[in-house]
DNA sequence: TCTGGGGTCCTAGGACCC
DNA sequence: TCTGGGGTCCTAGGACCC
């Protein structure tokens, strides 16, 4: 039964999934040859690995690791820190380039992408391969990296594809086909489909992502929620997930978390919560977005969590406004002679800063210099860099004299 | 896999109302 | 003031992704 094939009909539809190969590092080496053909990792700056080349894979180092354990595992990788200006620049030209194939383009991720190529094969008179071919080789040849091509009949099929030969690879996956690739698949490995779901899986005895593809519909419908049954559709050939080329216009939600070393210290956790709050702020005033709630959180060192979400009753992405409520909310959470390692700050409910209307009992002088003071902020921020102004270490101070009105702001020019 | 940072979507269950 | 039945909205938390 597992060799007769589980779709029968061949393209239906077309979807291209193309993955770009260790992509951070694959721009580095790009742009500087002598990187090339050795272990390269990126993510010097924060001290974990980013991205790994593959000559690093192959050492044994993974992404997560600690720059120090790689320098342990093979002194002999070369540790860069990353450049997201660069890899977006990258990314935009890979993303121009599968535009020039078809306007059904949907930027999935900064290296990941799927292009809705249905019909196709007529208007540029080749099979679906070759127009695989294609793109690998234009990327190539103008970007200088490697990308891994997987084209199905849907976008889960379509990132199967892709998967199953990495790097440089062009997989093509057509109905009839199906069956062969799924049928020693662990099911875990199929997009959408964690450890937890996995579990379950096996539970219900199946291991392989045939044997869930060909369970019969109303026992899917019986046994799982309706992401799974969407991920099922999907494998049989069905398209529920469309390839949608519009561009991210903005946010759900926007988080900053932080991880340190475990310290018990309340004014060390405050300050690093409260630089959380100054990032944040910063993305949403960016994208013109404004919270109407605040999540605290902290974690613990033993990795408990504890969060607090506040209801802003004027609706603000100012750090100085928020602050007494930031506070108010630290002390519900901070229990005194625990250790914290992680602090975080996520604003949800957003809503464009266009909309906001203040309350009648703001002071609108003190608004407006408010709001000049962020401005000024903002364009110091985006000439200089991030880290030239925080009010985050001086909370410290004006938090131990116990009158936090408005904190102080450190201006940090080197 | 001993755990970094940034997101999205779905669902069960409670609160509240008629 | 014990009891039906049904709807909506909201929240916390789970699960997954790159």
């Amino acid at each position: 039964m597992s060799n007769q094939p589980l779709i029968i009909f061949d393209w239906h539809n077309a979807i291209m999934h193309i993955d770009a190969d260790a992509f951070f590092v694959a721009c580095e080496q790009a742009t500087n040859p002598r990187l090339l053909g050795k272990p390269v990792v990126v993510g010097k700056e924060r001290g974990i690995v980013t991205a790994a080349s593959y000559e690093a894979k192959e050492l044994g180092v993974k992404r997560g690791m600690r720059i120090w354990e790689v320098k342990r595992l093979c002194p002999e990788t070369i540790v860069i820190n990353s450049d997201y200006e660069k890899y977006s620049l990258f990314s935009m030209r890979m993303m121009a380039i599968l535009r020039g194939l078809s306007p059904l383009v949907e930027e999935y991720s900064i290296d990941e992408a799927f292009v809705d190529i249905t019909g196709l094969r007529r208007y540029y008179r080749c099979s679906y391969e070759e127009l695989g071919r294609r793109v690998k080789e234009r990327i190539k040849k103008e970007l200088g990296i490697s990308v891994s091509v997987g084209i199905s009949l849907t976008k889960v099929l379509a990132k199967i594809a892709s998967r199953h030969k990495k790097p440089d690879g062009l997989t093509v996956i057509p109905g009839r086909q199906v069956h062969r690739y799924l049928k020693s698949l662990p099911v875990e490995e199929v997009w959408g489909i964690g450890h937890n779901t996995a579990a379950w899986c096996a539970k219900l005895g199946i291991r392989t992502a045939l044997e869930f593809a060909r369970k019969p519909e109303d026992f899917v419908r019986r046994n799982f929620a309706k992401p799974l049954y969407e991920i099922w559709q999907e494998l049989n050939g069905k398209q529920v997930y469309l390839v949608s080329p519009d561009p991210k216009t903005s946010y759900k939600s926007i988080s900053k978390v932080q991880t340190f070393s475990p310290t018990a210290d309340r004014f060390t956790v405050y300050a690093h919560l409260n630089a959380n709050l100054d990032d944040a702020c910063f993305k949403a005033r960016r994208w013109q977005l404004v919270p109407q709630r605040l999540i605290l959180f902290l974690r613990t060192q033993d990795y408990q969590e504890r969060a607090i979400e506040l209801k802003l009753t004027s609706p603000c992405a100012y750090p100085l406004m928020l602050s007494p409520f930031v506070q108010k909310g630290f002390e519900e959470i901070f229990q005194p002679g625990v250790a914290y390692r992680q602090t975080g700050v996520v604003l949800t409910h957003l809503i464009s800063s266009r909309n906001i209307q203040f309350s009648l009992f703001e002071d609108p002088v003190k608004l407006k210099r408010i709001e000049r003071l962020y401005q000024a902020v903002d364009s110091l921020k985006i000439k200089l860099g991030d880290e030239v102004l925080t009010n985050g270490l001086c909370c410290q101070r004006s938090f131990k004299e116990n009158r936090l009105k408005i904190p102080l702001m450190n201006i940090n020019l080197r």
